[in-house]
DNA sequence: GTGTCCCTAAACAAGG
DNA sequence: ACCTTGTTTAGGGACA
């Protein structure tokens, strides 16, 4: 047994950083400072002199500003369709008041009323402004974390500037999937400003990533179920992100089984020993660096279970590899329904190839990421090839395969990703035409 | 509420 | 005895 110095077992305890919390109770009214409110025209200090009561005239005209305020505030109410930052599902959000509103003039009755311009207002104001900085001064402290974070994992912090929206990179970059310049061969692209747990959509902004939409939940789940009908090719959809998957602690949103497929499909002659498995895990992956314990256990898990990875005997020892078949038979079940129909299936994969016999259909979009892989990877293949140029030999060695009933509600392989929430019907044509591969368009 | 899918954990056996 | 590999079972979370 070769050791490719799998042992990483790096003891990596993320420990997620404690928030710091930040108490928001804002019902100490004790301040008041005179620092200038620029929220309404008057200063605070003025108010005492308007309850005092001045001249009429004064307080005549302050009434019809106020007049005038509530009917400004109250036709912006009707025209942003009743939405008020400070009241909501009937309730005021004045900090710490939540005095329940029936409709939006009680509401603003109730905030005149109740809130106005007095001292214990300003000074709720105030605090309110505090907290404020307080969350400011927060997230620069946990964007410089970020960024530490980053530069420890070699990714390039690329523009922090545009750090001001991190949470709405998802939605510029989903739908740029077909632009083909947005993924250059040498993935310049970087995280940018990644919230704090890392995903593929926030980490890399300019990358076509398909992985928008849906959060990467937490660590845990690592598909979605809606996922299976419209996944992306799994080579396609690494390959942008390849450098955020290789470098970041984030687990792919794949399934198991799928990258135990890519694992075998990304080796020259589509067969690998279950400790190749493991190293192109920890290659390809950052996130399967570290509790090797649990994930190998899976791996192994996966490999006997589904139906799809078929156990070779080889000179080399036990090698496994992916029947093709039973792999797109599954998944053209999942995708059309009913089982039985192979319409989904490769024509050339059904002429009775046999399981482990992949066809001729090597998976072409794993040239492309198989090309990135290895521009940045020592690809190492089963027999310690480096696959640059990558011809997909197509011959197998001589092969024992595991005796399997064809059950068809076996596990599947499914294509599981996050990230088909803006997957469209287009995209899947397009997916069809530009790759025009079988074994593919069905992931 | 139920079924399915997937992940995780664990036990066990066989072989080196 | 220990480790790796492979199989199997069980339980739980998420989702349709």
């Amino acid at each position: 047994m070769e050791d490719n110095g799998i042992k990483h077992s790096s003891s990596g305890t993320g420990t997620g950083g404690g928030g710091g919390g930040l108490d928001l109770s804002t019902n100490n009214s004790s301040q008041t400072t005179s620092s200038s409110n620029p929220a309404k025209a008057s200063p605070p200090i003025s108010h005492h002199s308007i309850a005092n009561g001045q001249s009429p005239a004064l307080n005549h005209r302050r009434e019809r500003e106020r007049e005038r305020e509530r009917e400004r505030e109250s036709s912006l109410h009707e025209e942003s369709g009743g939405s008020h930052p400070l009241y909501g599902h009937g309730v005021c959000k004045w900090p710490g008041c939540e005095n329940i509103c029936e409709d939006f003039g009680q509401f603003l009755k109730h905030l005149n009323s109740e809130h106005a311009l007095d001292d214990r207002s300003t000074a709720q104001c105030r605090v309110q402004m505090q907290v404020v900085q307080q969350l400011e001064i927060q997230l620069s402290k946990e964007r410089e974390r970020l960024q530490a974070m980053m530069t420890h994992l070699h990714m390039r912090p690329s523009e922090p500037k545009s750090s001001p929206k991190p949470l709405n990179l998802v939605s510029s970059v989903t739908m740029s999937k077909n632009l083909p310049s947005a993924s250059p061969p040498n993935l310049p692209q970087t995280p940018t400003t990644p919230t704090a747990p890392i995903t593929p959509m926030a980490a890399m902004p300019q990358v076509p990533s398909v992985l928008g939409g849906a959060n990467v939940p937490s660590m845990g789940a690592m598909r979605r179920r809606h996922s299976d009908k419209y996944s992306m090719p799994l080579s396609s959809e690494i390959a942008p992100n390849y450098e955020f998957y290789k470098n970041a602690d984030v687990r792919p949103p794949f399934t198991y089984a799928t990258l135990i497929r890519q694992a075998i499909m990304d080796s020259a002659d589509m067969q690998l020993t279950l400790n190749e498995i493991y190293s192109w895990f920890t290659r390809t992956f950052a996130y399967f660096r570290r509790n090797a314990a649990t994930w190998k256990n899976a791996v192994r898990h996966n490999l006997s279970l589904h139906k799809c990875f078929v156990r070779v005997e080889n000179v080399k020892g036990a090698v496994w590899t992916v029947d093709e078949v039973e792999y797109q038979k599954r998944r053209s079940q999942k995708i059309t329904g009913p089982p039985g129909l192979l319409g989904g299936s490769p024509p050339g994969l059904l002429g009775g190839s046999p399981p482990g016999a992949l066809s001729g259909s090597p998976p072409t979009l794993l040239q492309s990421s198989h090309e990135e892989l290895n521009g940045s990877l020592d690809h190492r293949d089963t027999n310690g090839h480096s696959s640059p140029g990558y011809s997909p030999p197509l011959h197998m060695p001589p092969i024992h395969v595991k005796e399997e009933p064809l059950n068809m509600d076996d596990d599947d392989c499914p294509m599981s990703l996050v990230t088909t929430a803006n997957h469209s019907p287009e995209l899947e044509e397009d997916r069809e035409l530009e790759e025009g591969n079988l074994s593919e368009d069905l992931e």
